[in-house]
DNA sequence: AATTTTATTGCTTTATAAGCAAATTAGTCT
DNA sequence: AGACTAATTTGCTTATAAAGCAATAAAATT
């Protein structure tokens, strides 16, 4: 390996024409700018410099050391410059795992302006189950993840939770709208809406059931939130969800989210997530305290 | 300016994976490549590998780093293969700055043999005035320089000197080709070409014949040693030139090289001339080694 | 030829990296 | 969940590389 030290003295000392002046620049003794530059010589087993003379000048080789050093500087400065990126947060990448559950314009919102704050840091949002969420994370295929009523997991961090109980949805106009608590056997003769196998929030309404040894019976199942909401908007049905899901609708009074009496569905939580020990990119930890801040902001909103 | 060492600790931990495989590989202490490490994150003000783990991963500003030592790597060696192509003489230029004079068919074959053996040096040859000549090596724009009769000069030093008498050189068959010495005064009323005024040779000549208080009045002057050659060879006159000039003549047995009586003809050296204290690159001194060897050949095989 | 400026060399001091051992921590295996 | 294993980190000492200083040598300038 070519120490760098010798390098640059031959360089200055080539620039600067004479040794002297290179080790006032550098401010070093000039006689170890001598020496460097010998024992780069020495090492090279070629002469850089012609001997025997007041001013530098550079022998073939030396020519070439001059010009490789020089382009080395320049290799050196991009990659400060994108280390500066990396501290600074003009660049980067973060990757953000998140249940569908989340994904809402009022999030976009908050997204929005993070993105703006940091326009060259590139978010990649990755919706998946909850199991597959956790081993995103789990594997540092995710900076950060939010996950509706996670699993135990020993090698997962919860950095923030935020209670998100499961609430019947039902239309403004919908007769049971009026009530402020939901028996789940109340709700064995409605239309009812549900996730498909495999979400975590059906799961959780499973357990409930077997809790209360009710039988929800779905009319529908899906796996697209949205045409959940729609199904409940449309006054088609109710259904049963977290009070994130329908934001939109809750605050404009369209729909109402009443709560049951089932302590599971009103145990349930959200969770911003990080693999634990994992120490975040200054981006992605900044990224989590917006997410963080939202869900709280938005589920003071939701229940004054 | 970024440690190399630190660079590569990181470089290698990052490809085996931990830091004690890197630490096997390079033969340090474990300890050494943990501090490095931490000591160019400390430098550099950012993370490069996700702390408390087992298995080394590198953080953005860790690939970056990671990347930009392979870079570097493959700069220095490129670069060190340049060295050793200087090193092995299988790259490199070398400038040489020779009278006219030495032009010929057997200096053409001792440097057709020498660019044989090193095919990637590029040999460039200057002809010029004695003067332009030597201010050429003094400034170095030539490594090495062969010159007939030079000035005295304290920063030219002479590597080889060979006796190069000024003769009169004359066709095989003419009337004086007979003779074994000529008084200058002889030569008078012969039909004489000259090259022109500013040649070297032909200043000795002047010299010459001041000090023999004789003229010799030239039927032909020219800048062309060729075109003397071809002017003895025809026979239409005589010529007062190096033997080296008219080597291939002599040796064919067609010219014959008739020595004077003058002492300053007589004198006339050749030298193979460096500026005093250079040290020539090993191409240029190898060269130089051919040259004084095909001199010191040339003129023993042309005067025995 | 004398003077000034620059480079080199010998020796000492200082700074940097290496080494070793102990402590800590993360992952793995019952 | 607890014990074990394999890795990293930390404190301290030793070795190595570079810097400094002073004296000497060499080259350009006057």
């Amino acid at each position: 390996m070519i120490s760098d030290i010798r390098l640059r003295y031959l360089y200055e000392s080539a620039k600067l024409e004479t040794m002297r002046a290179a080790s006032d620049a550098l401010d070093v003794a000039t006689s170890s700018v001598s020496r460097q530059i010998a024992e780069l010589e020495k090492e090279l087993g070629i002469a850089l410099i012609e001997r025997g003379r007041r001013r530098i000048r550079l022998t073939e080789a030396g020519e070439a050391a001059f010009l490789y050093y020089r382009d080395k500087i320049s290799h050196e400065e991009a990659f400060l410059s994108r280390i500066d990126e990396l501290k600074n947060m003009r660049s980067g990448d973060i990757y953000l795992a998140m249940g569908a559950a989340f994904i809402s314009s009022q999030f976009s919102e908050m997204l929005r302006e993070f993105m703006e704050k940091y326009p060259n840091i590139h978010v990649h949002i990755l919706t998946d189950t909850t199991a597959a969420l956790l081993r995103r994370v789990r594997e540092d295929e995710a900076h950060v993840g939010v996950v509706f009523a996670m699993p135990k997991d020993p090698k997962i961090r919860a950095r923030m939770t935020v209670a998100q109980p499961l609430k019947v949805v039902i239309n403004g106009r919908h007769r049971l709208a009026r009530k402020s608590r939901l028996g789940l056997a109340e709700l064995t003769n409605e239309n009812i809406g549900l996730p498909e196998e495999g979400f975590r929030i059906r799961q959780i309404i499973h357990q409930a059931e077997q809790e209360q040894d009710v039988f929800l019976k779905a009319a529908m199942t899906t796996n697209s939130l949205d045409l959940l909401v729609d199904f409940v908007s449309s006054g088609r049905g109710i259904s049963i969800l977290p009070e994130l899901v329908v934001q939109r609708g809750l605050l404009s009074g369209e729909l109402r989210a009443v709560a049951t009496d089932s302590p599971i569905l009103n145990a349930t939580e959200t969770y911003l997530i990080t693999r634990l020990g994992r120490q975040l990119p200054i981006a992605a930890h900044r990224l989590s305290l917006s997410i963080a801040a939202y869900l709280k902001n938005a589920m003071q909103a939701l229940s004054p």
